[in-house]
DNA sequence: ACACACGGGACCTCCCGTTTGT
DNA sequence: ACAAACGGGAGGTCCCGTGTGT
């Protein structure tokens, strides 16, 4: 027999409640939920992921649920929310050294992103990627919550490019915020494309090679960074 | 039950067929149904984009609907399909004449996906990488649908890279597919940041950068595209 | 994924017509139609069965379905004179002898029927019976047709004991009618079971009960039946 | 759409949930439905029942619905269940006398099954031959259920007839469980024929001519049942 | 006689969120 | 804080039958 009915991209499911140990913390429940949606949501989506689906990862019930959430639309902004936060606070690893290069750790938050494409086995998604595709050309406020994110990120990359460029050669005008952007889409791009071709090493040889492009911006760029240049690396 | 809170991504529908006036012509219906189900879905998603909402776009009833594709599934993977064909043929007059420099071919291809980005008031997006977000996760055949569309941009591009290093001098021992693959995450990540900031304009830029990062891939670019730096032209 | 939706028991169907050979050749057309009919309606019943399975079965479009058929429940009645025709036919070879005893017409009627429940690999159907369990509580012309059929198989039977207890001698004062109904709920609560159990020799051994039922009503059944008692023969 | 000839099965349904008394009892919800789908299904079969239809007859919303049961089916194979059981608790009664002669055992079952048949207005019909006739072919679970509770009630009557051939003394050579299928080939025959042909008096008819089979087959059967012939008693 | 686009209308399933109860 | 029955309302699919065209 073949699918029909509603395009299902789960698997029913049925409710099975955390085995009697209720555990009557508040902000345990919620991470739970926060976590069980943000799992799903990478996977399916927003629309095809259920309540139910999520309350049957966080083993709870529905009741609980939307004791601690509105609705699905404010669960799927908080997850966005920690996300980001978790994401943000991964590379704020690269900037430890504030008096360090910028160049420096631009090459180190390249690392780490490098790192999170490899760390995974199913190719790594961004939460706010998965979201704007699915709501923002019809949910305003979600929307502009994704915007906020990639400027959070961009505006962290322009300003270590501002600092590059005031402690480096440019080799042309370049404008940072508009590098901020070619590199943000890049990674956006590449997990995309990552995710679709169940090809993690590609994400990683893109880093790569913007790696190469941002080191090409710099006629001074320091020669440690230079010896890695996109070609492949035995 | 007051509907509040609920996330409601699509639109009620009225069903309204078209005036009475049976067109009777298969092919001309089963395009305005492929027409209604891109402009919908690049939009709302796959998801978020009911049967009744391509129905009431193109004027025909919901029974009708399903004389003309098998489920949802369907006609999106044929609206897919149509909207990459109709893609390459455009990309295709960027190589017209085949005895040219594939630098320049290249060029005039980031010239095409430029017009294409500015063309229309709302940023432009991709069915391919909209489709791939939603369903590469979960449903296969979907995916490798994509995954085809994906490997023919990237096969094209490759060829001209692969052509170029012939005719030109590359600065590093690029492999064309490699850079065809960070191009695309380049115009794939583009597209859905620009969807998600309403910004067809960053678009633009970021193809001018991809194009900046070709002409440094190769010692002797054509001068003519030497000018065209990634800094903000008046 | 789980079966969802409405409970298909077909499987969904692609209409395609007989091969560019229009035979235009009415009465075999109607003859297929019926006959695909009845060979879907006695496996998936009337509801289940759709009218563009039967016009695929039969290679046709639901075009010439109405033009020789106004509904579905019409062609299922045809569907069922037909069927209990050819039944009736083949019970009459029973009777070819009008001469003979009437409790051997009986014998040879119950070999005859022995006969249909071994001869197909899958326990025999009755379009009578399935049409009956599905359309008697609601549809009353249906279940009028329905009880014509069975009045015609009791009539003949009782024709047949009615005859016998003139010409032999019956040990209680037994109503012919009445044995006849009752043979024939045999018959057909042994079809229905034996469509359950996929047990065709079942039908058979409870028509060799019949059988011996039948002889222990005459005190002078012939002898030639009194060895087929209900006992397993080698 | 003129609606001629559209064979409708069902009866067009208005929701009409419980006034506003949401008795929030679950099991006294589930058996409401049951009940609901019983009486249902026992007159149209289970196509041309609607899960609005049981909805309608349980005072319940179609929401509600699929909170207790996960499909249609799910709630006919429960309700088959439950009728099941509760013939078999009625069937039981016959053998509350456990030292009791089981051919006198035996005679009480089709006492019992002979008030069924005349307790009702309408003919007796039964969940497990209706389900069998209309499934059986199609969906082999379902037919795996019909099957176990066929086997059930042969298995109790092959049991009566085992202990009657220790304690009495078969005609024939008897095997208790062709017997014991021959016996229910007539129940479900009989319930077939009579709600097509709206006719309880012809079930009790053809229970009293089982008995006298069953009394023919011992030499020496208990008096007080040889008078029970199938003759018709005034 | 037949093909086929199309309409109207369910039908099953599901899903978000509310309400009642513990 | 949590459990779970329940409501309202789509959502996708299908199906019978019509009408136009060949």
């Amino acid at each position: 027999l073949t699918q029909r009915g509603r395009t299902r991209t789960y698997q029913p499911v049925r409710m099975q409640p955390r085995a009697s140990k209720r555990s009557r913390n508040a902000p345990e429940t919620r991470r739970q939920l926060i976590d069980a949606t943000t799992r799903l949501m990478l996977r399916h989506g927003f629309a095809a992921t259920t309540v139910d689906q999520i309350c049957a990862e966080a083993r709870l019930t529905k009741g609980s649920f939307f004791h601690h959430f509105e609705t699905k639309e404010a669960i799927a902004r908080e997850a966005m929310e920690t996300f980001a936060q978790a994401g943000m606070g991964l590379y704020a690893a690269a900037c430890v050294t504030p008096t360090d290069d910028p160049l420096k750790q631009l090459h180190r938050l390249l690392d780490i992103m490098s790192e999170l494409a490899q760390g995974h086995p199913d190719p790594i998604t961004c939460m706010v990627g998965m979201l704007s595709q699915e709501m923002a050309a019809t949910n305003s406020s979600m929307r502009e919550a994704c915007v906020q994110h990639m400027n959070a990120w961009t505006e962290m990359v322009t300003r270590l490019l501002a600092n590059a460029k005031t402690k480096h050669r440019p080799r042309v005008d370049l404008k940072a915020e508009d590098v901020a952007w070619m590199l943000y889409s890049i990674w956006q791009g590449s997990m995309l494309i990552g995710k679709t071709r169940q090809d993690s090493k590609m994400i990683v040889r893109n880093l790569r090679h913007a790696r190469a492009y941002v080191n090409s911006l710099f006629a001074d760029s320091p020669s440690e960074f230079k010896t890695n240049t996109p070609t492949e690396q035995p």
